[in-house]
DNA sequence: TTACTAAATTAGAATAATTATAAAATGATT
DNA sequence: AATCATTTTATAATTATTCTAATTTAGTAA
């Protein structure tokens, strides 16, 4: 955990900015919360408990800022809010999602899975791929479990 | 293009909808424009040209309900706004994005490439996939060949 | 230390997209 | 023609995000 934050923090001076204290406190919110897929208010709400004088603006702004630098991933799942994900250590490209369309749990898929798609993409389009987005709709194995009990009975 | 129409209005009807002459200006502009990807704004301007009394709200409204319905798809590219795209008549699936991270184009994909991919998702996360959204970032054919032209040089 | 400078932050205002509300219009049905 | 449900309009309200101006902070050089 530390370390993560001494890496983000080269990465930060590699870009010339500065790890500042509100900077620090955000990206130990996204550690803490690796799994979860918060919006910048959920995010400004937790940075709060830890540094209350902060504002919501710099809570954007930082989240902005580790978008450019990859650090984390912005994403949205069609309900009006920007969501943002941390980055896997030394991925190279955004990781998938599944959300289930009957409880809305977001489950993550580290796998990459589209190496055949892009290289068809890249040959048939002749489109460069830089990143990619990809999250499939449907019901989440809890769900599916759920109702494998319910038929039993 | 009155036979698509028509099989909308028979849509709308089968769900106990009206295709109101709002609605169907509102169609009328998704049809006509249908390689491109609007906003509700973009779609509203258009739609009052041909219908000039219409509110913005009615476009909203209408928009969503096209969207519950399946005949156009609601996407989002990260910039604030949500766009809409008529799905192809049939097609089970969306399709899919190639946007362009030079010149901002967004061109479509409408083969579904995803077959393997969602085969393993169900069976590896016994995940039932009903929908994806999958679009690329990366350089576009007209962008790649601009650039080799100039190389040329 | 002190002064200077650039970068970063804050609070609050401004903007932009979207949704909600109440009143009016439409259209079908009895 | 009266009624009822649906739809639309115009406008207000809400929400997410960005901008602005003033202030703070950190780092550097005198």
């Amino acid at each position: 955990m530390e370390s993560r934050i001494d890496r983000i923090k080269k990465q930060l001076h590699g870009a010339s900015y500065k790890l500042t204290p509100q900077r620090e406190a955000t990206v130990r919110v996204l550690l803490e919360n690796e799994e979860d897929h918060l919006s910048a208010e959920d995010v400004y709400l937790l940075v709060k408990e830890k540094a209350p004088e902060i504002g919501l603006a710099t809570v954007y702004r930082t989240l902005e800022l580790l978008t450019e630098l990859k650090i984390v991933d912005k994403i949205n799942f069609g309900d009006g809010v920007s969501r943002y994900d941390l980055r896997q250590e030394g991925a190279a490209h955004f990781h998938h999602h599944l959300v289930c369309i009957e409880c809305g749990a977001v489950d993550e898929i580290q796998e990459d899975l589209l190496d055949d798609v892009e290289a068809v993409v890249e040959k048939r389009w002749n489109f460069t791929v830089k990143d990619h987005r990809l999250t499939f709709h449907g019901i989440c194995w809890r769900c599916n479990e759920r109702h494998a009990n319910e038929d039993e009975q």
